[in-house]
DNA sequence: GCCGTTTTCGGCCCGACTGTTTTCAGTCG
């Protein structure tokens, strides 16, 4: 599909942004939730949702393709009425057949869903014969037990539904993957400690490598499942055990971590890790083509006939309906499976490629390490090189570097480099981006280093026009070679600042400037989305540590995994290129 | 409501667990 440039015009200065892709699909999933209440065709209901899917994983901003009259039923489940609603949405910033759900139904009562345990038939129970609309009158209606008395309601289930809102419904959020990996490591080795267990692997948006984790799913391969489950409850670490069965456990952690065990026989390993690895999404499409060739596709195999003709390696579940091997990152039905058949999947990029690091810093700023330190690290870590990428004066929360202690820096960096002929240490800077777009290092020092990395940290306030407007003019600069974290977010507290990505994106790979994608656990900017988006236009991509301590460049690593869920390749990422290869990557 | 190298109409992934039932609906993943 054709990217289109920028901003619609006449795009009022005050308003940040214009509707983004995610407040799109938030409304269709809304509209899909009270249409599911209301008692709606099943598959019309899914057909919202799997709409709000495709918006959500879309990075060309949808009310550009409206600006510019695109056809917007070419994405992939969206057809006429929901291409018409979008439209709708774009243009005057409503959606009127939600709204007047709402008024009919009272604007929260697809919060209710949130509840665990109700679903939308029973919601609709609820609001029918009790006039319940929201979490309050619920809780109302529990206490005075009238829930119960419904039917396919009883004792158990309104004290459930009580006792949810009580701790306040909407569960704690998601964590980072990398706060869930101690969780997970913790897990999986308590599991392989126990008698018989042959496999446990965490599957789920965890094996996906999603930047965060909202509950994790665990396989193990294992004779004697019904014991293992026992023993799985009683982990020192469970607060709750949610269900409990003979092939499958549930239990919240004290940290409020939903986990899910699920046991299999040897057999169905490899199709049990496909279902739990998902997505949802992925294994839904996976499975439609299993029914294509008259298979049948579930968690204990691949079955023609009724007979097992595939389970125990997750290759041959794939081979099975005529795919290739899809790597877990690239599971989120986002082209992988059409890839996969047409053995035209990326071959993904792997940290062992990575040769350097293009953004670190030391104790001359806010980071901890000094030099040597940072260096010595590098070297254990086999990299051929390493940038030392301060900040700059403007930066002082930071202790950026005024022109003074920048001067010593380098020398500094010189006799590092005249101990050493394993690694090149690297002149850098991470330059603040000032608000009009200018560098805050005049030309003849910026002239004195390898390179430089351009940063926004302040004004993140300004409305897109001019946040776009300030970021081409940095990359306009000759001496810009990097990006660092273009969208500034934060995951789950600082959204991006409003910028038009796809034209910084495009700018970048027309001059020659790298994107970063930097891997600090809670940055991953750019994310998934961005980072393909950015690969297909055939812009550069830095995956950068941005440590401040030494351990911290072994944040690269999460990085690595966030490249690869946005199918890049080695050949997509500068610091995969030896010392001499990556200088004349550079610009001018 | 969407979709189509079998189809423009008739499909739309599949199974476990729980609670409320007495053979199953609803929810969840």
């Amino acid at each position: 599909m054709r990217l289109v440039r920028s901003c619609p015009p006449g795009l009022p200065e005050g308003r940040a942004i214009p509707v983004q892709n995610a407040e799109i699909a938030e409304r269709l999933e809304r509209y899909a939730d009270l249409l599911a209440i209301e008692g709606a065709n099943p598959f019309r209901v899914r057909a919202y949702r799997n709409a709000a899917m495709t918006i959500r994983s879309t990075s060309t901003r949808l009310s550009e393709l409206v600006a510019a009259g695109a056809d917007l039923s070419q994405l992939h489940g969206v057809g006429s009425a929901i291409a018409a609603k979008i439209t709708e949405v774009v243009r005057t910033g409503h959606l009127r057949a939600l709204e007047s759900l709402e008024r009919r139904e009272g604007p929260e009562l697809a919060d209710l869903l949130r509840i665990p345990g109700l679903g939308p038939k029973r919601v609709r129970v609820l609001h029918e014969q009790l006039g319940v609309r929201t979490q309050g009158d619920l809780a109302e209606a529990a206490r005075a037990g009238r829930v119960s008395t419904l039917p396919g309601f009883g004792a158990k289930t309104e004290s459930a539904i009580l006792a949810a809102i009580a701790r306040g419904a909407p569960a704690r959020g998601r964590l980072l993957w990398a706060e869930a990996e101690p969780v997970a490591e913790s897990l999986v080795e308590f599991l392989r400690a126990l008698p018989g267990v042959e496999r446990a692997v965490v599957a789920g948006s965890y094996r996906r490598r999603r930047e965060t984790v909202g509950d994790l799913d665990l396989v193990v391969c294992c004779a004697r499942g019904k014991s293992i489950l026992e023993r799985f409850a009683e982990y020192e670490d469970v607060s709750q055990v949610v269900s409990l069965g003979s092939t499958r456990a549930s239990v919240v952690l004290r940290s409020g971590l939903e986990v899910d065990l699920r046991v299999v026989s040897s057999a169905s390993f490899g199709a049990a890790l496909h279902y739990f690895t998902g997505s949802k999404a992925h294994v839904v499409a996976v499975r439609r083509l299993a029914v294509e060739r008259k298979l049948k596709l579930n968690e204990y195999g691949v079955f023609r006939a009724g007979e097992r003709i595939a389970g125990e390696r997750e290759a041959d579940v794939f081979e099975s309906v005529g795919l290739a091997y899809v790597e877990p990152e690239l599971r989120e039905d986002r082209g992988e499976i059409e890839a996969a058949a047409k053995g035209e999947l990326p071959r993904l990029i792997e940290l062992r490629e990575i040769r350097g690091d293009l953004h670190v810093h030391t104790r001359a700023s806010d980071g901890r390490g000094t030099i040597e330190a940072m260096v010595a690290a590098a070297r254990a870590r086999g990299y051929d090189y390493l940038a030392i990428s301060d900040h700059s004066q403007a930066l002082r929360v930071a202790r950026g570097l005024d022109r003074k202690r920048l001067r010593r820096q380098l020398r500094a960096i010189d006799r590092v480099n005249e101990r050493f002929d394993d690694i090149r240490v690297l002149k850098a800077s991470e330059v603040d981006i000032l608000e009009d777009g200018s560098l805050d290092i005049a030309d003849d020092l910026l002239d004195e280093l390898d390179f430089c990395v351009g940063a926004i940290h302040s004004h993140f306030g300004l409305s897109a026009r001019k946040q776009t407007e300030r970021i081409l003019r940095a990359l306009d600069h000759p001496r810009l070679q990097v990006l660092a974290h273009p969208t500034g977010r934060l995951i789950g507290s600082r959204e991006n600042f409003g910028v038009d990505l796809e034209r910084v994106i495009e700018t970048a790979a027309e001059c020659g400037c790298w994107l970063e994608l930097n891997a600090q656990p809670q940055r991953l900017d750019l994310d998934d989305v961005w980072v393909r988006a950015a690969r297909d236009a055939g812009a550069k991509i830095s995956i950068a540590s941005d440590a401040h301590a030494v351990e911290q460049l072994d944040f690269m690593r999460y990085g690595v995994a966030q490249a690869r869920r946005g199918w890049v390749e080695r050949r997509d990422v500068v610091n995969t290129l030896g010392l001499s290869r990556l200088r004349k990557a550079m610009r001018g």
